[in-house]
Parts: C-alpha cells; structure tokens; sequence
DNA sequence: CCTGGCACTCGACTCTAGCGAGTGCCAGTC
DNA sequence: GACTGGCACTCGCTAGAGTCGAGTGCCAGG
C-alpha cells in the first residue's frame, strides 16, 4: 500500500477538518484549509487511493469524504501531532485537587474533571483491591452477633461488611479475633490472602472457631470477589452534545453499556504499565460502543498502577487533546495518591 | 368552571389514550376506544370546553388533543384509578433483595429495581445522615499522625475520612480519644451533635488537646456538613427510550440535571411522612426538568422515613403504575430496614 | 342537551424540479 | 511520470405544488 507523504498529510487533514466541522470534507475545501501545495485534482486521485485502502469512505456518491475507523486508527498512531495542553488545562489539573480530603473525593473530583476537560463520558476506576494491600482490618461490635467488617487498604479504599455471626460472642472475643485478623493479614497483597484467611480458621482459639468461620467467609467474598472493583462515572451528558449526529440518532445503547459495571470496567480496568489505550470504534468489544472511541490509561503512586481511567466518546473527537488531557489527569492523579 | 362527570371521563380517557398511545387523541378515536356513550361530536364539545380551562391543548389546528400539565395533575388527583401490581411485578419487589448484604448493597438493588419496573430513570437516596444516630465511631491510626475516621449510623451508613493530626499520637492516646468520642457521641442524633462536638475539646486531656481539636472539625464537616447525603442512580437509558419525541429531541439538558447531586436531592429528598409527590412538568422547579414528571416518596423502617426515593420520565407517564410501583418498592424497602 | 352533517384547516406525505458540492476521468503541461 | 484544469456526471438537499385525510367547529334538527 503505497502512501506516501502526501496522502498521509490529505488523511490527516481530512481527520482534522471533519472532527472540527463534523461535515464531509472535500478536495477543494482542503487545499483552502491546508497548505497541501497542490491542487484539488490532485487530493482527489490522493482520497480515492485513501479510500481504495480503507481509510476514508463517501457517505453518498456526490458527497466529500469522512474517515473511516481504520483511518482514524493510522491517524492515531502515525499521525497526530501532540497538542500541548493549553495553560487554563494545565491550571485546572493543577487545581482540581486542592482540599481533596481523602479518596472518595479523590476519585469524584478528578472524574468530574476528566469529563469537564475533555467535553466527554469520563470513567474512574477506583483503586483496584487486587493491587492493594491490607492496612488494617477493623471489627466494631454492633450486637453481640453482629459485627461491622472495616477493611482499609493501602490504597485508600474502604470497604465495609455486615458479619452476621452464628452465636454471641464478648468484647474481648472480638479484640481477640481483630487482633489475629490484624496479625496475619496486615500488610499483605489482596490478591494473596486466600490460603491466609483459611489457615485463621485453624489458628483461633477453638471456642471462637465458628465465628472466625464466617468471618473469613465474609472477608473472603469482601476482599476478593464481590464488588471488588468500583467505578466512577461524569459527563453523560456530553453524549447528548453534537445533535443527533454522532451514535446515529439513539444514545439508548450508549447509556445502558454505561449502567454496567462489568463493561465500564472492561473499558478501562485492562491496563499495562506505561500504555495509554486507544481503541476506536469497531475495536471495541462490546457491540453498543461500536460507535464510540474510549482513551484510557492507567494510574497510581510512582510507576505503579493501581487502576485505570479514561474518557468514551464519538469516533470523530480530537485524539491528540483527549490523549493528552487523559494522560496528564492520570500522571497528576498518580502524584497525588504518591504523597499518602 | 362546570367540569360535569362526562367531561372528567373524557379526560380521563384522553390520558390514558396519550400515555399509551403517544399521539394526539380524536373525538372518534376516543369514542371507539372507550365506552363513553355519547357521539363525536358530544365529545368534540367537551373537550372545546376542557381546552379552554387548560387541561388540553391541540398541538396543531387539525390534530388531535393532548393533556397539559395542568390535565395531567387533574388526572392524578381524581382521576387515576388504582392499578395494582402485577403479580411478575410483586414477586419482582418481593424477590431483589434476597441476599443483600449491607446498605449499600439494598441501596443498589433497590435502583436498580425501581429502574427496571418503572422503565424510567430512578433515583433513590441513601438513609439522610441528618436523620440518623451514631452506632460507633471509630478511629484507626494510619500513621503517628494519621487517623481514619469511621462512623457508623444506625442506619447502616458507614461514613470514612482521613484526619490528618498536627502532631503524633500514641496507641493509647488514640484509645483515649475513641472512648472519649464514642461515649459523648454514641447513640446521639446527629442533627444533635454539633454542640456535643464542641464540648469534646473542653473535656479531653489537656495534651490532646490540639489533636481533639482537629478531630473535632472533621467530625462536624463529616457529620454535619459535607457529602452529608449520597444517591444512587439508575435507568438514565430509559430516557433514550420513546424516540425522540419525549423531552423535545434533546436529553442533554436532562443527563446534566441529573449529574448534579444538589438536584437530585431536591427532587426526592425533601419529603414528608406518608406522602407520595407527584410533580408534573412545570411544577418541578428545576428549569432543565420542565418536560419531566417526578414521582417520589419517603421510605424507612416502621413508620419513620430516613431517605426519599423516587422516579423521573416523561410527563406523558403511567401515573397509576408508577405509583404504585413506587409506593410498593418504598414500604418493601422500609420492611427489609426495620429488620435490621 | 345530544347528534348527524358539512365545510374547513392544516400537518404529513409525495412528487417534481433545480441547485450545487463533490466526484471521476481525460487530455494537456511541466 | 506527476500534476493540473476542464468537464460531464452523480445525487443528496431544498423548495414548491398538489393531494390526502384526520380532526375540528359550527349549525340545524331531534
């Protein structure tokens, strides 16, 4: 396939144009626009090359052209030029932070965030429980057969659990059994408690034997299967912005992808180290965002990821300022959990 | 304004016809429909009458008749004939929280549910902390200067926060503080605790002091001030239902009202024992929910309410259902709170 | 007070024609 | 060989005219 400069300068100002104008782009408009050197005949045998290949397509015979999801992909990886942050950005990353008092809040401010800066459907994950560790686990007596689980993590997150016990036990039975928790779990990577939480059964004193039972069920479904991850979700409403173009006409599709955890979690949960994730139109996995693109990356302290964030929005959106908006959110919101 | 029997039917039937239909009902359309005993052109005369008291309107010259605001609250005020639940329905309510675990696991279910039934947006807020008692507050040290702070409410709310201290603490002075915090703060109302938590700095040991101080402050911005309520939302893909003809083609300024929590609070929150508000169109006084009808009531266990929940949808709604599904969710959800 | 009849209104739909942006192709030029 | 100007062609969009029909308001008669 032999695209050579030129064409590769028509595609990217087709791209260019149509995310701006939102409108088929022709031959004549572009040399207007873009200093491109030549003529319109020219752009035209360029654009029919491009199209032959794939990169854009006509929506009508008579009509200029649009990128095609491959084309913006090519865009995406060979051609987009960085786009620096404009100073108000900058001041606003800078600041959204200031008298966040702990990680709700966090994770709320810089959802919002993500979502005022880039004009789209922003999406933070919280802090994933299999990259924490355990802090402390504290149990606070409800009644004598209830118990309140409250497991802190490293990470910040706080998850509580209701421990419905089989039998009362006494105060200093739940000191004794805060302290064991404490001593064998404390410190320890979530993902590698399992054998630990079992090996408590045998280690507590016998009378206490059933309660630790529950106990570590409950600790076992709290720490490792459910909820286990929690996500954070600002600016649906930017899906209504741009008439009815984008998403042919129905958002129905779009919002109800966004109701589910498990697919909010696919889009941005699946992170490597030091990669910033496009994925454009058809490449999604999920049949109702075929018409979206997501940009998401990872985040946390130093190099270390500990969740993942991103924006969902229409095919035709400004790759290089999303890209460089969601990257700087996600190196400021990893400076930040750094300082706990 | 002589609104006779007859003309109360028509209108009734015209409502019925609208939500059910969503197209502007004739006079013989309607009489088809409906057993209402009289000709077209009786019924023509009726709603000439029924239009000049406001309670339809012709959308144009030559169509048919749809209700206004004012018509719809008519209807829900004398018109509406009780619908019960379908048996899928009660089974539905019966069923969804089998197997919840904790607050905010019902809190989720419940939105979810409400969502489903209604095939609206639902809305449901979490038990109000201003209308529940301290269970428990504890204090887990992070750091020597460090503290987390979590408070359980009676409720089942369990609210978190970081202290930072202005200097180190020991183990026991940290004992010192949450026995001294728990006996003067236990049990109370926290719309009560305000004068409480002042009284603490007096009382602690001199040398704590500074920290108490501290700590005080985020006690009252944790349980007075700030996220003092939360919500939880559902079915904002149901909007995108009925074409594009609910909401006048655009959901945005609606997706926006509903990202602010401020709103929603005002929509559910403000609720009063055994009522169940309706709020139609125009009456809502959210600009940007003009075109939508709210439907909300408190919930709680026994006879108290600690939190409203409630639906949004077009104003061209199933009152009736919707109702009732509400008012059935809102007193389940009340029995499975009074159980714990 | 209700009814059938009738003239009238006006939005929705169809059809046609003209416009124009945009294309593909080709012959000519550098 | 690559680029350009010119030209015929396509086809979606818009505007205007015509038709249809649901629905109305009014009136005279029962």
């Amino acid at each position: 396939m032999g695209l050579d400069d030129r064409k590769l300068d028509v595609l990217r100002a087709i791209v260019e144009d149509y995310v701006a104008t939102q409108e088929p782009v022709g031959s004549k408009a572009l040399v207007e626009r873009h200093q491109l050197g030549v003529s319109p005949a020219t752009v035209r045998n360029d654009m029919a090359v491009l199209e032959e290949e794939g990169y854009i397509r006509q929506p009508h015979t008579s009509a200029g052209r649009v990128p095609t999801d491959r084309g913006y992909r090519l865009f995406v990886d060979r051609l987009s030029r960085v786009k620096p942050l404009t100073p108000a950005e900058r001041r606003a990353i800078e600041r959204f932070l200031v008298g966040a008092v702990d990680l709700d809040d966090v994770v709320h401010r810089t959802v919002r965030l993500l979502a005022q800066l880039t004009r789209q459907v922003a999406v933070v994950q919280y802090p994933s429980l299999a990259r924490s560790s355990v802090r402390h686990l504290e149990l606070v007596p409800i009644s004598t057969t209830r118990l309140m689980l409250v497991m802190i993590a490293d990470t910040g997150r706080v998850e509580q659990r209701l421990v419905e016990l089989p039998g009362p036990v006494s105060a200093d039975d739940v000191t004794d059994l805060r302290r064991l928790v404490n001593e064998r779990l404390g410190g320890q990577k979530l993902a590698e408690t399992p054998p630990l939480v079992q090996a408590l059964i045998d280690e507590v004193a016998p009378g206490l034997s059933p309660a630790m039972t529950t106990l570590a069920t409950v600790l076992m479904e709290t720490l490792v299967e459910r909820h286990e991850e929690r996500i954070a979700l600002a600016g649906t409403a930017n899906l209504a912005r741009g008439g009815l173009l984008d998403f042919q006409g129905s958002l129905r599709p779009i919002l109800e992808a966004l109701e589910e955890e498990v697919i909010l979690l696919k889009l941005i949960g699946e992170v490597e180290p030091n990669t910033l994730q496009v994925r454009i139109g058809d490449e999604n996995e999920i049949d109702n965002l075929r018409a979206t693109s997501v940009v998401s990356t990872g985040y946390g302290p130093g190099a270390t990821i500990v969740g993942g964030l991103g924006v969902l929005g229409p095919t035709r959106m400004d790759y290089p300022g999303t890209i460089a908006t969601v990257r700087a959110v996600a190196r400021y919101v990893g400076d930040v959990l750094a300082q706990n």
